[in-house]
RNA sequence: GCGAGAGUGGCGGAAUUGGCAGACGCGCUAGAUUUAGGAUCUAGUGUCGCAAGGCGUGUGGGUUCGAGUCCCUCCUCUCGCACCA
């Protein structure tokens, strides 16, 4: 009997059955083949669109596949619950974040339903709850053991939209990256973690990550930024003082014409002479109060104060005066600089400016630089001169070495590297986060908790608005843990990035309330051996999961280095967004005349934009779901293009996916009763007759192309190929209609039960439906993988292409035989051509067996 | 400025050890069927041309029998970094 494709009765049939059978809970145990995949877990805020869409089904399809592949498949899921947003979100509604927080998780697992997204739900975990959250403090607490957890004062980045201090990560571009208010200054006293001491491991591991994209790497190489050159120590005349500066080029050492600090350094107070005092303060506080936006605009005129000080250049006794100026920054090697004017075209500048000597000590081989007339610094090599005993050697770097040796013998310099990367700031002062572990006591000074008393508990407060743990009395009151005198709880929360650093090897332990994780069992599923997730997170996130992974070797609770092996980044989807002056972000579906603010017929500014709710660009996935279904949904948001492409969401194309279900149900439904009964049989491709080899070639050509493309991600020719395997369906069942072929039903058989197999783990529903439609009993996800027959990758004839001078002139099908012997298929193409080379000279004949022959005439 | 990636029909995109450009899908055109069509089926659809044929993968050049693919030049776009000493 046949049925309409009635999506919605099928999807709604079949939608808790994977779950329910266990498909995706692995015994941990299991000898067999093993493969932890990882989606990154979400921060559950409110309704996903049809973007995070996609990043679960490359997950749930790419499962569905390796299952099917005989793997046993670890694919858990999580949230990353705490942080700003859901405070903020907490505020603006007026409930308590942890309700709103566990009100969208489980709006996140309806979601998931629907897309027929199936995980370990075993093993679900949310940093928010304190069974999380105690290992974070757990950790924190090793790490404060081991000298990667210390408080330090420092200038830190300050967000005022969001009342707390951000890590240097979460600055772009001067801004906070969350909320964009403009990030200013603060002199805090914060807690770190040491990632520095992992920079260079950091640095050089990245090489081992060969499965990683290649642009992720390179950003996480610039970040880390390592330079290596020298420490050169300066003696300020007259003083005590010294400064110290880091340089890449200790060769020009004897062009340094000045020095220039940033005007935060700590020495600028103490060196400036009386008379110099209220200039350089003035300067100091503006540039203090102009912003990191305006400080990073390059190519801005440079600003600066002389310091009335002098400073003695330790190569020549040379004394150089002492200058601040804002393009010396105070976070980046030690804050200060040597001036080296004829070779930096920054320094240059500068000189030029406010009338700086200018002292050529590397010139180009047989041209005399003078400083006084050059138009820009000259960064290149050459042969150094006005540099006492190194005279006449050749700029580079054996002559730098031979340089640093000689000042570390004199006792003022050094060979150093630096890196760009600095400590991570971990501390919050907001609520909705893991409160850091410690005690202030007056007496003992700073005391961690001890480890039987964690968690450290969020205080469970009314949450009113913004407020910190430092406005919660009943938190902070406490004893010390080591003197039992009142003491005060340390107020930070940790930034949420510590949470997700670890939370891939938690999934294995996730209940576990003795300890952090099992130590073998992490070792034997990890590394992650395919991770998935954004491009947005190619720093921040994979920066610290790799620093945390390498701490963690270092304490022994794991014994490898990287915790990812494969990394995927998935390309975000952007729709369009409108924003009107007046009436701000309008939703593209409100948008009725072109380009006109609906409320006010005002023109709209039109961008393209990641998909997100304060844009109101967002598509949800519900309205494709309910006119097309789940399984159209799926594919079409996989059909789209290359997954690891950014892609603009339009759903013109979505009735094409629509389309191509119901021709599969349809052709399913016609034959169905025909061939439940017969019974599999191994087909002999040899046997064939020509039109169920044309089958028999589509369907192992088919099989073999999305086998390949599942390997690689590539959806969408996947489905493109299933649809071509479908449609010679088609053609088939309509030449047997046709009555001019008779039904192969073992084929027939094989053929659509392959097709369905191999379209299950993009579309499970209707797959799921069709196959018990056949006749089986057992589910797809028991069933293996198609497999192809290599023979049936070669056709017995082939197509030969004919060209005249490289232009395709004719085509040629010849047996596969011929096609390899390259005399006669010269002769055979020469007959196609004859009439076209009348009269000219063949000169040459260029013979490609099995693919073509190219007369090349005059 | 530096680094990475991309540029192919009306649209999304296929094709990479150099070998039929435009797979698959959308849209469009025509026809069939239908009371109807945002349904289904069939055929067509890069472009100019009645045709033969010409032209076509951002630009210009090169290598080659043959280039979307390799090399050089330039242009445009996207992303990352950016006064990092």
């Amino acid at each position: 009997m046949s049925r309409p494709y009635d999506f919605k009765k099928i999807e709604d049939k079949w939608r808790d059955f994977w779950k329910e059978q266990k498909f995706f809970e692995p015994d941990l145990k299991s000898t067999g083949k093993k493969l932890y995949y990882l989606n990154m877990f979400p921060y559950p805020s409110g309704e996903m669109h049809v973007g995070h869409g996609r990043n679960w089904l490359i997950g749930d399809a790419t499962c569905r596949y390796l299952i099917m592949n005989g793997f046993t498949v670890l694919n858990p899921m999580g949230f990353d619950a705490f942080g700003l947003p859901a405070e903020n979100a907490a505020i603006d509604r007026g409930i308590h974040p942890k309700e709103w927080t566990y009100k969208n998780i489980e709006n996140f697992k309806k979601q998931f339903r629907e897309w027929g997204v199936v995980f370990d739900w075993r093993r679900e975990l949310a940093t928010c709850d304190p069974g999380y959250y105690k290992w974070n403090q757990w950790l924190f607490i090793q790490f404060y053991k081991r000298e990667l957890a210390y408080r330090k004062a420092s200038l830190v980045n300050w967000c005022p939209g969001c009342d707390t201090v951000l890590a240097n990560e979460q600055v772009v571009d001067g801004a906070c990256e969350r909320c964009q208010s403009e990030v200013t200054k603060k002199d805090l006293t914060q807690w770190f973690f040491k990632i520095t001491d992992y920079a260079q491991e950091l640095l050089d591991d990245l090489d081992k990550l060969q499965h990683w994209p290649e642009r992720v790497k390179i950003m996480q190489r610039n970040w880390i930024g390592r330079s290596e050159g020298a420490l050169l120590r300066f003696k300020v005349e007259g003083a005590s003082e010294e400064i110290e500066v880091f340089t890449t080029r200790p060769d020009t050492l004897y062009g340094a014409t000045f020095m220039v600090l940033a005007p935060e350094h700590p020495l600028v107070e103490r060196v400036t002479t009386a008379d110099r005092k209220k200039d350089v303060g003035t300067y100091v506080k503006k540039a203090q109060s102009e912003s990191d936006i305006k400080r990073q605009i390059t190519d801005r005129d440079k600003t600066g104060e002389f310091l009335g000080a002098y400073i003695i250049n330790p190569a020549n006794g040379e004394k150089i005066p002492i200058w601040i100026a804002d393009y010396v920054l105070l976070g980046y090697g030690t804050g200060a600089i040597m001036a080296v004017p004829a070779h930096d075209q920054r320094d240059f500048e500068f000189a030029r400016k406010f009338d700086l000597p200018v002292v050529p000590v590397i010139q180009p081989e047989g041209e005399a630089l003078d400083g006084a007339t050059m138009a820009e610094a000259y960064p290149h090599d050459g042969v150094m001169i006005n540099s006492g005993e190194f005279n006449g050697l050749p700029a580079g770097p054996e002559t730098i070495n031979k340089m640093v040796d000689s000042f570390e013998k004199e006792g003022y310099g050094k060979s150093e590297v630096n890196y760009r990367l600095r400590d991570w700031l971990i501390s919050r002062q907001r609520y909705w986060g893991t409160p850091i572990p410690m005690v202030h006591c007056a007496k003992c000074g700073i005391v961690p908790v001890p480890e039987e008393d964690l968690p450290v508990l969020l205080p469970d407060v009314e949450f009113l608005g913004k407020k910190g743990l430092a406005e919660i009395p009943d938190f902070y009151e406490t004893d010390c843990p080591k003197c039992g005198s009142p003491a005060r709880r340390d107020t930070d929360t940790m930034d949420t990035f510590v949470d997700s650093s670890w939370y891939f090897m938690r999934y294995l332990s996730q209940d576990d309330d003795q300890k952090i994780f099992d130590s073998s069992q992490v070792n034997s599923w990890l590394p992650v051996d395919q991770y998935v997730g954004g491009i947005e997170h190619a720093i921040l996130h994979l920066l610290y999961a790799r620093f945390v992974t390498k701490a963690m070797r270092d304490m022994k609770l794991v014994k490898f280095d990287e915790p990812f092996i494969r990394l995927f980044t998935q390309g975000m989807i952007t729709h369009v967004a409108f924003r009107c002056k007046e009436h701000g972000w309008i939703p593209p579906q409100d948008v009725k005349e072109k380009n006109l603010c609906p409320h006010d017929g005002q023109p709209l500014i039109q961008e393209l934009a990641k998909m997100s709710k304060s844009k109101k660009n967002t598509i949800a996935p519900t309205k494709i779901i309910e006119e097309y279904g789940t399984d159209t949904e799926r594919l079409y948001t996989l059909f789209m293009g290359p997954p690891e492409r950014e892609i603009e969401w339009n759903d013109e194309g979505i009735r094409g996916g629509f389309r191509f279900l119901n021709r599969l149900w349809t052709i399913v439904q016609k034959y169905k009763d025909r061939l439940k009964n017969v019974t599999p049989a191994k087909i002999d491709g040899e046997k064939l007759n020509k039109r169920d080899k044309q089958l028999w070639h589509v369907m192992n050509e088919k099989t073999y192309a999305i086998t390949k493309d599942f390997k690689k991600f590539h959806f969408n020719t996947s489905v493109a190929a299933v649809m071509e395997f479908n449609n010679e369906l088609y053609d088939y069942s309509a030449a047997c209609d046709a009555e001019s072929h008779e039904l192969n039903a073992p084929l027939l058989k094989q053929a659509i039960e392959q097709l369905i197999l191999l379209v299950s783990p993009i579309t499970p529903f209707i797959a799921e439906e069709l196959w018990r439609e056949i006749g089986h009993e057992n589910a797809v996800l028991e069933e293996s993988w198609p497999g192809y027959d290599e023979s049936a990758l070669e056709r017995d004839e082939k197509t030969i292409v004919i060209q005249v001078n490289g232009k395709l002139r004719a085509q040629l099908l010849v047996p596969a035989n011929i096609a390899t012997d390259k005399a006669e298929l010269e002769k055979r193409a020469l007959q196609q051509v004859e009439s076209r080379l009348e009269g000219k000279t063949v000169r040459k004949v260029i013979v490609v067996p099995g693919k073509l022959v190219n007369f090349v005439v005059g």
